[in-house]
DNA sequence: ATTAGCACTCTCGAGATGAGAGTGCTAATA
DNA sequence: TATTAGCACTCTCATCTCGAGAGTGCTAAT
């Protein structure tokens, strides 16, 4: 691993930041102007060249100024950003805003998403909670017309689930709440093996029900469906690097194919550092979707119990320190409220 | 009410749908070649000239060819445009999808929302249905955690909404299950109104519970919090009129900020046409920030009890006659749906 | 090790130019 | 009278040139 020494540190930071004001490649003679430094553009150019050949710096063309490279924000992010905590006022707008909404997980899911994509002007994800593990609370049946049932199924995890189907033979309200009354007794607490091992002297109406249960439950294990809030996609496609319409169409993409985002967050899962937060640069060789764009991700939720994913999706030279702090931020406070919530 | 010759019909016609499909202006020479008409250019530039006097074409420039105007695109629509029916092919290719999708209301929503960004090219808007009159079903509270209680609340309708909060005295499953029973037989298929009228003699607890039950049922009387259902932003963003990232921008605010979406909806419900089908072209002085846009609406469901609405937004120059169709297949379909699956 | 100076390179915006497509008008034609 | 051929004219758009501006690398001096 190549060091750097300490003025050439103190260069890649202001490079980082210039280009992330402006967007533009900034140059040896503008820092010197800008952040009056107490060496020479001369000076500066040496120090430009070789972080180049490391390859932490780029040039556009011969004779325009530098931007970081994927490696040098990398670095940037590895050993240079400063994890600034969100101001005390900025903490409490947000909160306050919290304690406003209308209670219920998807309005705060809603709601972090719509502050999140405002506090880091780009496009922010947040997955709705889930239960790693399934495991039956509570069920309800309902006749609703004839045949049909309508059927509620609470989850551990306070995840509430609902199916409306028919079932061969026409029954009442009191039969149905007597089936019901008799699932939630035998299936209390259980997960998905022993509710699937757990049947038995079922009348073909119960059979039929008890199919529908346990299929929903599966549906939520595997929970392709989960719900995801985006906001904030105006914000991605109004940066200058997106301008020509082609260059936006791939990361909007990203975020409207379920499956895609899934790939990205599965994998990015990995390591711990800057407090759970993770920071995806580039596509990392992995999402050509991705090349010009970062996105910065944090689990929140109760670990291996109910988790869900926050983050956001902006250009490469978005400003990290901050956006990091927000998105660990909203974790956090998502992560209280949805313990605060929870079933045990 | 300025009458249109035969002739100049067909023209207004093969221009709507030169420019539909190439984006650019179309002239007279052009015309006599890729239609082989029966007249000369000459001629059609007299006809020309007299229908851009009339307001149904424009120029963009002098000297370009011609472009139709909001008033031609509306008399297009409204006199011209032909109703085709969907091919019988991908009629089933589309009901197929919905016979192989996971039941569920939000499922079909999804899958027609994408359904039908694939199916016009453009953006689609769906929303959840929503019930007019609110009656209250069945109610359900689960004790989770100390005095945390769940409460599930279905509504007739089959609309199920659920809420977490905190009850001042501890209460356990049983006594919280005979306060549930109790309401369900006062208020069975009461609406908002004989619900908040209907408390009498009710515990502390009971009243705190009761108060939270009204306060959902409000909320859902109002639904400002209705899930909306987006696909195929990418489509639109690729038309080459919104090439340039600002033009896109609004009609994407449009379809993020609620309150705009449900300003146009409401409006628009007014005249019955095209078989339910509203067609609104160019913001029709209202919008500004639909200037280049057409929007395609219906509602769907069982008329003054549950209503949803689906639509489509595209570029002025959307093809009006498919789009139109697709837009009334879907809305048809999702009304069996939503009928097959309604509680009486 | 740092810096002043200089020649060189590359982008970007401002005109200049010409091909192409389209128009309106007039006069001839069926 | 309705249609059409012909023509002069207009406007856009892509391409080109050209100079200003910003930045670079290198060399020689400090």
């Amino acid at each position: 691993m190549n060091q750097l020494t300490e003025r050439q540190k103190l260069l890649l930071t202001l490079i980082v930041h210039g280009h992330t004001r402006t967007a533009l490649p900034v140059g040896s003679k503008s820092m010197v102007e800008n952040f009056n430094l107490p060496f020479s553009s001369a000076t500066i150019r040496n120090e430009l060249a070789a972080m180049t050949a490391l390859g932490y710096l780029r040039q556009p063309h011969t004779s325009a100024g530098r931007v970081p490279t994927e490696e040098g924000y990398r670095f940037f992010v590895g050993n240079l950003v400063q994890q600034t905590n969100l101001p005390a006022t900025t903490r409490n707008t947000i909160s306050h805003q919290f304690y406003q909404s209308p209670l219920g997980l998807d309005n705060w899911l809603k709601l972090a998403a719509s502050v999140l994509a405002q506090q880091s002007q780009a496009a922010s994800i947040v997955t709705a909670p889930h239960s790693n593990k399934i495991s039956f609370k509570h069920l309800e049946l309902l006749s609703t017309h004839a045949a049909q049932v309508l059927m509620v199924l609470v989850l551990m995890g306070g995840e509430v689930r609902q199916r409306i189907f028919a079932l061969e033979e026409v029954l009442g309200q009191e039969a149905l709440s007597r089936i019901a009354q008799r699932f939630n007794a035998s299936f209390q607490d259980c997960d998905l093996e022993q509710v699937s091992s757990g049947a038995k002297d079922l009348s073909p109406s119960e059979m039929e029900i008890y199919a529908h249960l346990l299929d929903e439950m599966q549906l939520a294990a595997n929970l392709v469906t989960g719900d995801v809030y985006l906001d904030g996609l105006n914000n991605v496609l109004a940066e200058p690097e997106f301008s020509q319409s082609e260059q936006a169409l791939s990361p909007m993409r990203l975020l409207e194919e379920r499956t895609l985002l899934n790939d990205v967050i599965q994998r990015t899962v990995m390591n711990e550092e800057l407090g759970g937060v993770q920071v995806l640069i580039g596509g990392e060789g992995t999402w050509e979707e991705l090349r010009d764009c970062s996105v910065i991700l944090t689990q929140y939720g109760i670990p291996d119990q109910i988790t869900g994913t926050i983050g956001v999706l902006g250009p490469m030279r978005i400003p990290y320190g901050h956006t990091i702090s927000t998105v660990r931020y909203l974790g956090d406070l998502l992560s209280d409220l949805v313990s605060e919530t929870m079933i045990e």
